[in-house]
DNA sequence: ACAGGATGAGTAATCGTTTACCCGAGACGC
DNA sequence: GCGTCTCGGGTAAACGATTACTCATCCTGT
């Protein structure tokens, strides 16, 4: 692979020239800069970035360390990143840290030997590794759950006043035993769902029931939900609705009931995390909560870029607001 | 940031023995291995990987270069690819060129600069910047799509044949006007899930419309998919049935026969392609062609790693099959 | 006792860039 | 005509690792 030395002795210059000449960074004389070029286009040349960046001392490089590639809600905030990164020159490297903490500092560590910009972090747990990031002066930030330690900005959506909504929606739409299901406990999104419910039905005394009689936790993912969901129905009396954590998790509550055949909305109440493509599709339609996951990954990015930039700004919380998106599922006309 | 100069005096050892030591390579008293290891966990040493690839002129780091992150197909494949890189040591960088060949043009540039070990590419057309890869030595290995030219292996569905018995088991279910929602003209994939739908219809004399009457192309997305899908209600006769070539497509489609009353299997049959994880979900539920898109990534990856061991082995070109997985929207009866 | 091999560790070259530093030449003011 | 300033471009020193050489030391077999 042809190096800077080859274009230099191609164009009869010295490799301070081709640089310069390539790189616009200082003036160069016109007509040695178009025969650096010429050459330069001859051999194919491709500059070596690891040996750019080494000396440099930076990489144009993020990484993007999210909990799980096949929900929708992070990919689509790699969307969101990616989109960001790429206008402002950067490549984002996207890791996929599957809700293991043991995964997450794996890639934590090659984010630092590959020396990267900075990292988009949805932290799985307490990750007393994101602390090295930030002690190695690498810039974080954390989205979707809150770190513990204050050593980045974070990007957040007020998930527990979102799932205090949805509760109080299913209770305006009359339904009075509302189950909750949520994600494990120890992450934060699954704690403050669980939060944000209990807020709403300790308000309205709307169930009667002891404290965590109607309350599950599952993995993120369609099957440990859709366990839950037959746990919950084989109660006495079984719930008149459910408050599902994320739309991977409604998919397996959503089949557990289409096979005892019972019907959203009239025979039972779903309120749904996540406005998937899908929702409008089963009928009647899935009640969600939308979470704006593009714009969380647009924001993270603008954050980590900013922060790239002047490492010593003080460090950000924002947090975006949930949606309700009521739908026939929660409606017992529908 | 700590360098191994600073570990190495912290140890007073030479740079050689840290480096020595720390990556066993060769035999170092124990001793002194210890008090090198010692140093460096005091010292919270990360060695810098763009130095160490520098010198090894070698990267553990794949490129996958999909057509859109947002689309579970894809994301399979990369999680699939994910899993086999991970276990060989190696990590994965994510790119969306969005079915963009200038996008896919400047990711390939990135992957060259940056001296990745190889790259999983799903190709969105002709793409002469592929032959700049194989040129450069880098091994390229074709998913989804083929590469028009011979410059690296392939990992390929027979979504033709699929095609073709996807439209069979429509006219043996009794459809009799069958019509065809495949992606952009020139993606590989699209034309074959229209040449294999071509073979059943032409084989089986289904239909007597004139040849293109029954086919629509638009975007592999719900948007595109739902416009063709009310152009196509407009025709006297209506289809009664649809084969649509993808799930985010199949996403626009139900919506429109949902707002149309048209129920399912019923009034009109649909195929489509992909096993989305929703598509048990709508009623009746949704018959698909699915695609073992976790496999592709999965060899793909371990071709790609084999290809990186010895860049001498001869080209080859895997073609997986599809499944049909008749469920009842292209039943007449359910 | 000594040649020869094995072993462990240091010295310095190397990877391919960028860039601090220096130098020669032309321009310009006096 | 000479000092000085500017400008373009070459030389060589980084960047931080790995590793080919080299060399001292020790072991072993005859």
């Amino acid at each position: 692979m042809a190096t800077i030395s080859d274009v230099a002795e191609r164009a009869g210059v010295s490799t301070a020239t081709v640089s310069r000449a390539l790189n616009g960074k200082s003036t160069v004389d016109p007509a040695l800069a178009a025969r650096v070029q010429a050459a330069a286009a001859e051999l194919g040349y491709h500059p070596n970035g690891l040996a750019r960046n080494l000396r440099r001392q930076e990489t144009a490089v993020l990484a993007l360390i999210i909990s799980d590639v096949e929900n929708p809600f992070f990919t689509a905030i790699a969307r969101g990143v990616e989109d960001v990164a790429q206008t402002a020159g950067y490549s984002v490297v996207l890791c996929n840290s599957d809700e293991s903490a043991e995964k997450e500092r794996r890639y934590i560590d090659v984010a630092l030997q590959e020396r990267v910009a900075g990292v988009v972090l949805s932290p799985t747990g307490a990750s007393t590794s994101v602390q090295v990031l930030s002690q190695r002066g690498t810039p974080v930030v954390a989205v979707d759950r809150p770190l513990t330690t204050e050593v980045g900005d974070q990007v957040l959506v007020d998930t527990r006043l979102a799932a205090r909504q949805a509760t109080e929606h299913l209770i305006a739409a009359g339904y009075r035993r509302i189950a909750c299901l949520t994600g494990p406990a120890g992450v934060r999104t699954a704690d403050d769902r669980l939060a944000g419910y209990q807020d709403a039905v300790r308000e309205s005394g709307a169930s009667g029931a002891s404290d965590d009689e109607l309350v599950r936790r599952s993995e993120y993912r369609a099957t440990g939900a859709a366990e839950a969901t037959a746990d919950l129905l084989a109660l006495t009396p079984p719930p008149d609705a459910l408050l599902v954590a994320n739309s991977t998790m409604a998919v397996g509550v959503l089949e557990v009931l289409a096979a005892r055949g019972l019907r959203l909305g009239r025979d039972i109440g779903v309120v749904a995390f996540d406005d998937a493509p899908w929702a409008t599709l089963v009928d009647p339609p899935l009640t969600v909560v939308a979470q704006p996951a593009y714009d969380i990954g647009t924001r993270a990015a603008q954050l980590l870029l900013a922060r790239i930039g002047d490492n010593t700004r003080e460090t950000t919380s924002a947090t975006l607001a949930a949606r309700l998106i009521p739908r026939g599922s929660s409606s017992r006309t529908a």
